[in-house]
DNA sequence: GCACCTTGTGGTAGCGCTACCATGATGAGG
DNA sequence: CCTCATCATGGTAGCGCTACCACAAGGTGC
């Protein structure tokens, strides 16, 4: 890693006694076995709960634990115990502000289990096939894949041909051959509708996402089912597409408010393109939310940093991404022939994060809708 | 990234005398010091960074590394190199991006070093007070400062008296009492004046950040030298006062663009501001660059999630922050009583990037202003 | 010419723990 | 009584890496 920088790094004397290496601190094995008469192995196996020690002994060594607060050394643990589990998680480019909730979520979760995390950076798909191989042969056994590598069939296939644990996070729809971590796209979405029409919307817009990820159709799809169930026309001219970017999400926003008359709410399939939508709509002297509701989706930082703060599906990424190692974790544990390409599927609960870009429709609205149901 | 090299590890080491410990062997450093032709020891001092290797044997290892994909086995690392470092990152309410990129520096240096890095909120500073000397107490051995903490010289004090190792991250000037890594602020704005300047802009607008940090005074001092070097006139309807967030940008950039005549460009003291700006001006219907130029400072993300994506000052923050991590490392195993509280200062290299916010004035703006000369 | 650095490199000895034998003790079966 | 499985335990050899020298090669300075 050679970053463009000058450091001052001068000191390089300073010869210290070499405290660290041996010195006080930190009770071994070895003291422990010495407390309790007997070798290390023995109070490793104790640790360890393993069956063949007498009872005598395991209560010997025991008390000689308590007795020096004892605490066994994680990392002399996993060296010697061999296997270090190594995980991968590739990415393709998701959104920055989701990448880095991503990576905390899976650094942690690594960590805590001294476990090896390894991200990869991983822009085309005809690179991934050697790059996949390459990581299994180099040790790797699982992968984390975050959208939009998520809905990638040949990336998952290739990981499984090669004997690698493939884990996606947040791809819209499960298949049953590999691990997977996700909300309830369509329940969200679907929950999210009907939040802005309890709020007494009827003429509500909605963008679409990138159709290449599946969970932009699901979220069509809940929209959808929460405007049928009102009862609620739903006009091709309300609907428009975007790819998830801010950019298309300006464009669709401008043909959605350039519709006569205007929707009074704005239900973006994701941040990016809700926030471009309340841009849109500043730009046309629209106040949000008195004069038209636009609500997100993910609750990327986006969201909060912009104003009005906007009203959008809380995923847990953070969660969802540890989830998802633990899953390899187990998964490679449990790894006999015959449970291996399980595909274990995890759903976990999204939220609706209320803040200030959402409100009834206006008095002006209302009218204009009501008269024009005439 | 290089492919079309096959992996030709296991043809070259014939023996494979390993293999009774671990199935699927992960590379090390041995096997990269093999391909490398030459000792292990020259590989480590390579990933550590050391100084003296030469060149041509660094990038050879480099090459190696990256032939094999070699990871480092954090395990072993953390059991020969002694003693577990615990760091805590202290925040009190930075920018949420901001946090975010910092926290990703902060996380993977630490893990790569494995570092206990304990990320704590603190919200008040009385609070702080306790918090320092119960976390000192708890074995935190150094604490890494972001804005705005970095400037609070209580906060400072206070880690010190508790013999914790101190580091500022972006401090707008560094105190010698303890560590800082940070960008020339001064110079970064008077660099981004000038391009605006060089642009063909005049009548140029500015906003302030957070009063109470330094880097606010610093970012405007830049602005004022340039100006001045240039021959402009600052008006002071043309300098307005914001928070660094969103909203004190957009009330900042509607009294900018209300002064009549209306500045061709405006430099915001951060993203958060500028993306305000670029929202109030379009609001006005005023297109963003070709009405008026809008720059930002920071490189948040939000600066590449707006359209236009803004032309701003990167600050390697995830590189400030890892910086920060292997200073309080490093100062630790040298705290001898002497060089204890010696505080290295670093500065580190920005970057002007230039995207689609900027242009040169419009004819009318031109016109406007050779008129108005008269 | 010989002390002295300085620089790049290699060798060795562990860090704390566990895998894998090897060893004594036991008891059961012949 | 002697074999042979079955315990309970000990010894040894690393796991992958880094700290700490050692050492050779190329300067300086006088």
């Amino acid at each position: 890693m050679a970053i463009g920088m000058d450091i001052t790094q001068k000191s390089g004397t300073a010869t210290r006694k070499r405290s660290s290496r041996k010195g006080n601190s930190a009770p071994t094995i070895a003291d422990v076995a010495r407390a309790a008469h007997c070798s290390p192995m023995t109070v490793s196996r104790v640790i360890n709960g393993e069956e063949n020690v007498r009872e005598a002994t395991r209560a010997q060594v025991l008390d000689a634990i308590a007795k020096l607060n004892y605490i066994p050394n994680r990392a002399a643990r996993s060296l010697a115990g061999g296997a270090q589990l190594r995980i991968a998680l590739l990415f393709d480019n998701p959104s920055a502000s989701y990448l880095s909730e991503f990576l905390m979520g899976a650094l942690e979760e690594a960590s805590r289990r001294d476990i090896h995390l390894v991200v990869q950076s991983c822009e085309t798909v005809p690179e991934s096939k050697e790059l996949i191989s390459k990581l299994v042969d180099g040790g790797i056994v699982g992968f984390i894949l975050p959208p939009p590598l998520c809905d990638d069939q040949s990336v998952l296939d290739q990981i499984r041909a090669s004997g690698g644990i493939a884990v996606a996070v947040g791809p819209g729809r499960a298949s049953g051959s590999h691990g997977a971590v996700q909300i309830d796209e369509f329940q969200a979405a679907y929950d999210m509708t009907r939040h802005i029409i309890g709020l007494g919307h009827e003429r509500i817009g909605f963008i679409i996402g990138n159709p290449e990820q599946v969970a932009s159709g699901q979220r069509l799809e809940g929209f959808r089912a929460a405007m049928e169930e009102a009862g609620l026309t739903i006009s091709d001219r309300l609907i428009a597409q975007g790819q998830f970017t801010y950019r298309s999400g300006m464009v669709a926003a401008e043909k959605l408010l350039a519709v006569d008359p205007p929707p009074t709410a704005i239900f973006a399939s994701n941040d990016d393109m809700a926030a471009a939508t309340v841009a849109m709509a500043h730009r046309r002297h629209l106040d949000v939310p008195n004069d038209i509701t636009v609500c997100g989706f993910d609750d990327t930082e986006l969201a909060s940093s912009i104003w009005p703060e906007l009203t959008t599906i809380r995923q847990p990424i953070r969660e969802m991404t540890a989830q998802a190692v633990v899953m390899i974790a187990k998964a490679y544990r449990q790894k006999t022939p015959a449970s291996k390409a399980k595909g274990e599927q995890v759903t976990m609960a999204y939220k609706l994060v209320r803040r200030n870009s959402d409100a009834g429709p206006s008095l002006a609205s209302s009218f204009q809708r009501a008269s024009e149901k005439q």
